[in-house]
Formats: C-alpha cells, sequence, structure tokens
DNA sequence: GTCTATAGGGGGATAGAC
DNA sequence: GTCTATCCCCCTATAGAC
C-alpha cells in the first residue's frame, strides 16, 4: 500500500481526536503531533481547522452510514433486526463520535452539522422501515407512528449514551434501551 | 434586598454561561466581566475556574431537583403527570444544562459530575414512582420494570436534546417524547 | 507538498496594593 | 474583599524557505 499523503494522516488523526476530545477541545497541535505533520502541512491542504475537521466529519459519517445500511439490510425478522442493533456492544462512556458535537458551539457550523445529520437521518430511515416491516409482519400494532417512534428510538440510544458519560457508567445505556425494547414488545402483545 | 457579594455575582454569572457555552468554553475572563467582578475576586473566593463551577452546578442543581419534585407532588392521575411533564414546552435547541455536560473532559471531575448525577437521579426516581403508580392505577401493564423504564424515559429526553441541537430544529425533541407516550398507551392497553 | 520560524491574542492563574 | 498589574503558556494561523 502506497505511502499515506500528509493530507491522510492529519484527515485520520483528526478523526481519532474528534472522538476522543471533540472539535473546540482539539487544537492544531495536537493534529500536528498525532499525524507527525507541521503547520505548514495543515494550513496547506485545508483553510483552517474547522475545514479539516468538517472533512474528517464527512469521512466518518460515510462510513458509518454504509456500514448502518448493511446491519439493516437483512430478511430476518424486523423486530430481530432492530434488536439486534441496538443491543450490540459498544463503549457507552466513550460516548457517540456524532451526538458528542451536539452541545459544542460549533455544531452551528453546517460542515460539523450536516455529517452529524446526515448519520441520524440515516438510522432514523433504517429504524423506520424496519418497525413498517414488523407491522406489516404483525409484531407491531398498527395504532403506532413507525417515523415518530423511529426519533423515539435514536433519542434512547443517545440519551444513553448521555447519561453513561454522565454517571460514568457504561451499564446505564443498556437499561435504556432495554426499557424501550421492553415497551416495544409490551406494544405487540394482544391478549 | 441587600447588594450582592462578588461572590454571588460570580456564582450567578458561571450558571448562566455554563448553560450558554459549557465548562470548557467559558474563560474565567468571560465570567469577569458579565459579573463585574476581578480576577482577584474570583480567586479569592474560589481556587480554582473548576471550583466555581462546581459551586454553580451544585446550586443549578438543588434549585432544579425542588422544581421537579414539586411538579410530581402530586394526586392527579400517575400517567397525566408524567404527560404533563415530559411534554411542558422547552428550548430545545439550547440544550439541558445537566446534559450538555456529558461530553466534556471535565465531566470526569466529581465537581461537575456529581450534581448532574443528583439531578438525573431525581428525575429517574420521579419517574418510577409515577410508573409504579400508574401500575396500580391500572394504566400501565405490570409487564414492564418502572425503574429501567425510567431511564428509557430520561434517555429519550436527553436525546431528544442532542437531536434538537444536531438538526437545530427544536420539533424533533418533541417528537421523540410523543414516540415514547404513544408507545407508553400502546403498553397500557388491553384489547 | 512539506518544512521552520514566528505572530497576535486569549487562557488560567498569581502578587501585592488598598 | 476587591482592586490593578502581570505572568507563562498555548491557541490558531501566517510567512516564506526548500
Amino acid at each position: 500500500m502506497p505511502k499515506p499523503s500528509k493530507r491522510e494522516q492529519l484527515v485520520e488523526a483528526t478523526k481519532e481526536l474528534l472522538w476522543e476530545v471533540g472539535f473546540e477541545s482539539m487544537s492544531p497541535r495536537d493534529i500536528q503531533t498525532r499525524s507527525a505533520a507541521r503547520p505548514g502541512s495543515l494550513y496547506h491542504h485545508f483553510p483552517s481547522k474547522l475545514a479539516l475537521a468538517g472533512a474528517a466529519m464527512d469521512e466518518l459519517a460515510q462510513a458509518d452510514i454504509q456500514r448502518v445500511n448493511a446491519i439493516f439490510a437483512t430478511d430476518a425478522p424486523a423486530m430481530d433486526t432492530l434488536e439486534r442493533y441496538l443491543l450490540s456492544k459498544k463503549d457507552a462512556t466513550r460516548g457517540c463520535r456524532f451526538g458528542r458535537l451536539a452541545y459544542e458551539t460549533s455544531i452551528e457550523h453546517d460542515e460539523l452539522r450536516e455529517p452529524v445529520a446526515a448519520i441520524f437521518d440515516a438510522v432514523r430511515a433504517n429504524f423506520a422501515a424496519t418497525l413498517v416491516r414488523a407491522q406489516a409482519e404483525g409484531t407491531l400494532r398498527p395504532g403506532v407512528d413507525p417515523d415518530k417512534l423511529a426519533v423515539t428510538l435514536l433519542a434512547t440510544v443517545q440519551g444513553g449514551w448521555v447519561l453513561a458519560r454522565s454517571y460514568q457508567d457504561e451499564t446505564i445505556a443498556r437499561q435504556a434501551i432495554e426499557g424501550a425494547l421492553s415497551l416495544l414488545r409490551e406494544a405487540s402483545r394482544d391478549d
């Protein structure tokens, strides 16, 4: 494999740092240290730290959208697929790479906000389509709005991460998910 | 009313800034400007910016715990009380004063983390007690675990704020809540 | 395209007069 | 208890050689 350019190294280092510390707490010096690149390289390839972070977020979002779409592209029963995704193991105290940007002041810049919105849109669409499928399969009552419920599930996941970080305890994120799943199961019962 | 001391003014200014920009993005200079206090006053009353922020968070949490407890101290039907709290109007794109600290690196410091955990504990306890009451009143099936569901509801609220900020659109937070409420309603039906 | 050197400003905190 | 003055370091970025 060819030697990575400084540009690629800068973007990779930025992806890591965005997850570890977020945008505001990540300095150009941090990026330069981790990528073994000098100020001249950074500002040759990107006009600003924001532009570099935007490029990194774009790559992160595109990769994750592929990953999520692949998980949901299955013929397994809808509720099983949903459950498998929601319960897949995560290091919750580390938080969500995308959700962590929400409370940064710079989320107002579209360079950062649009990749975050894109991955959230993709997850919501997969949730909603799967819930529609569940209704067709008879495992979810028709009385609930799949689009709204998709937002609820995404919010529960994101909120679970917020709680995990606030308590510095990853088990609480799973409790949030399990509560949502048990509610979904109740909403499928006919007795 | 007596003239506020510089200490009080510093704490008030810090409360505002913690909400507006968070801990890391708030500089001692910002606090000094807003409180019309000088560096000497800040470091006379507090050993560090962290200690000042901790004092401010303590006051914010205590006040909010009182507020929440008051809302849930009612004889109204359990589900109505829950719904009233969850649907009470909020400026969602501003986010949650407490949840916003979750993704800051400094949440690892107990001075900031403990007040956040305290308000979350209070909300969860009120949710759980109200859900138990709902089961006694026959408006929630006994099959769901009130403690777990309380975590789910809190996560949905917190996640709703994350989504509102990510989309810069406050209506999505309400969609998350409404989805959760419709699921709760389905879980109370017997047909 | 990558490097070295440096600039202007703000961050968090301290010293010591009043 | 509150003030003024100041410190050192890091932040983000620019200039210009190679």
